[in-house]
DNA sequence: AATGAATGAGCATTCATTCAT
DNA sequence: AATGAATGAATGCTCATTCAT
């Protein structure tokens, strides 16, 4: 018996899907993922450690699961708010914004995405090719937004890759300062002050 | 039987100690944390897995010691080198420079460093607290400097923490977009890339 | 509601029991016991796996009443031919011949027989005590024909159960070259060997 | 300090081999290689369960290195016991009788032997490929006496090849009722039943 | 009767660390 | 000081079996 083409079955799998994976994201942000057991996230999640392997079929997989499904929200997120209607201050801004707010309020996929970015970047026997590719992508967002306002000469002639790029680690870094207690200042103020560093600068003119 | 303070088993400590570092930097670079085993690095070493236990206590140890010898030289050059005579835009120009000449330079520790970062900062079960006070130093080199240009008004009225914070992890970006070879520009050009977006902004006046 | 003995529910254990059987004959065959998984077998009869444990306890019962089932079939079909009319030549003839095209037109079932011929003629563990008494029963279908013939002095005073089980084995061999490919010959040829070298031995009188 | 070319290390060696070896014989007759646990062979051998693995790679290594080094010092006996002076009847014989000798002396090894025969040989996603070699190779060893025999018309012309094969199996048949129990006679009068079989046939003349 | 999701015991293998030589 | 053999805890993954639906 199908209702809006869901079958019982495929809820019951959603849920142990979502179940396990937020499971999941929470043991691999507290321990990482080497020192994380199956055996941890199948406690956490409730369920014994054979049914994790029902729903995903190894403890990278589940990780990437994890680490993929936060990293494409925002991306998915910071497309649509790029894409309204705002002049390049507004994007620019909006892109930082929504950064710092996400990372605030999903701290345990924060912690994974930091610890895994460093191993996965080095390391190529892990996941790279993807997540290097995901995160490249989540970086370059910005890009199309920089290049048509050099264009339009809003900006000064700069490379819109490197440039996106700069921002993009200027804010994760503000978030890094965040997480771990270095600022004291509120969410908005430190957006604010990415913002006017990549915006105006240091120089006093 | 001293000379100069350093007995003969001083001499051999030393530079067993320096040559299991090196080993280790390497290995670890290659392989990261988990994956290298305490025999690849005293394979490498050219000595037998017992005698590295005779100069660290623990893998974590070795770890711990390839990353921080690598973050202390970095931290005495750049400390040197701002202490020297200068204005403001040579000093932060200098701190960017050093950074990716260096990395650019030991791609073996950078690959350590960026991947425990992550780990290190996120995991408390590790380094961190250790870690995560030479990360913070590192960013805050530059702080001084900067407090001063506020004073002297060379530079805009910010928080000199911050933006300490913000060109550390700028910089920080490009040795990874470098490593990446997402960079096509040379050494000179990205440093001076980050410098202007720092110094200027974007912004066209 | 019976019908000849049968009810409804007769009819669909035995069909449901022969179907997976037939599954199980030839998962058992192509991965050997310990390698076959009961989803395999499942999948094969087009069960679900909960269904096979309506009709088999265990998955050695299964692999147990597929190897059992196969060997009743070719002892009644064995103590049919004994039990016509001819003359001892004609019977072992019909005892070797019996078996390689048995084993010929039943692969799976072979590779099933001879793999836990050993396990279970070993490993007291397993099958066994069932096992061991079939094999046995296997080879002394021939005994009192040899008997008789001993009796009758068509045949050499030899001890029958000793022949009985020498021709069972000579004939399991040659299957065994057979299923290996390392025999040219054909069924008729290779039967005939197994006799005339049972027959009249190998000396040249 | 090496004496005669063997250091104290290959001493130590060659005694964990054999010693490990041994238990390995031990437990997979007792259990058959899929029951047996590398734990099980440790503790029989007295050592850590790591232990094992400096000697052998795997535990599939350790079942090959019991299971080879049995047939091959069979082999090499046969070998040499054949390459003697003798007539064709005294080979064949020595050929059963060194068959029924061996086995009956090394009982754990037959075990191991009879049962991996029927996995090896039918499953190749074991050993098979090395194992049907070894066994063919025990197989065809008299394959030569034989070949001579006919041409010099001391036996009929038979095939050698499956004449050889033939008294390999019945000889490993007689090994096989033995082991189980079921033969009341001595191994010589066992051995001869097999040996005048095989060389007169049952057929009274 | 049939299903298949859930279970959890079981196991090969790795590797940091120890310690007798 | 140096070695490297020995240890055994630790863990990802499999799969026979159960049972609620």
């Amino acid at each position: 018996m199908q209702v809006l083409g869901k079958t019982k079955k495929d809820v019951v799998t959603e849920f142990r899907t979502a179940e396990i994976l937020e499971a999941a994201r929470q043991v691999f942000a507290e321990q990482g993922f080497d020192a994380a057991t199956v055996e941890d996230i199948a406690a956490r999640a409730g369920v014994a450690k054979g049914t994790i392997y029902l729903y995903y079929p190894s403890k990278r997989a589940i990780f990437w699961a994890a680490l993929k499904s936060g990293v494409l929200a925002l991306h998915e997120e910071t497309k649509q708010r790029l894409a309204e209607r705002g002049t390049v201050e507004d994007k620019i801004r909006a892109f930082i914004a929504l950064r710092v707010a996400h990372f605030e309020q999903n701290r345990d996929f924060v912690k994974i995405y930091l610890s895994e970015m460093g191993n996965a970047l080095m390391h190529p026997a892990h996941l790279h090719e993807e997540f290097s590719k995901l995160y490249r992508e989540s970086a370059v967002l910005l890009e199309p937004v920089l290049e048509e306002a050099v264009k339009s000469n809003q900006i000064r002639p700069i490379d819109p890759d490197a440039a996106a790029f700069g921002i993009f680690e200027l804010t994760r870094g503000m978030v890094v300062r965040r997480l771990m207690g270095w600022s004291k200042a509120s969410v908005e103020e430190d957006t604010e002050f990415v913002f006017d560093l990549v915006w105006k600068g240091i120089a006093n003119r």
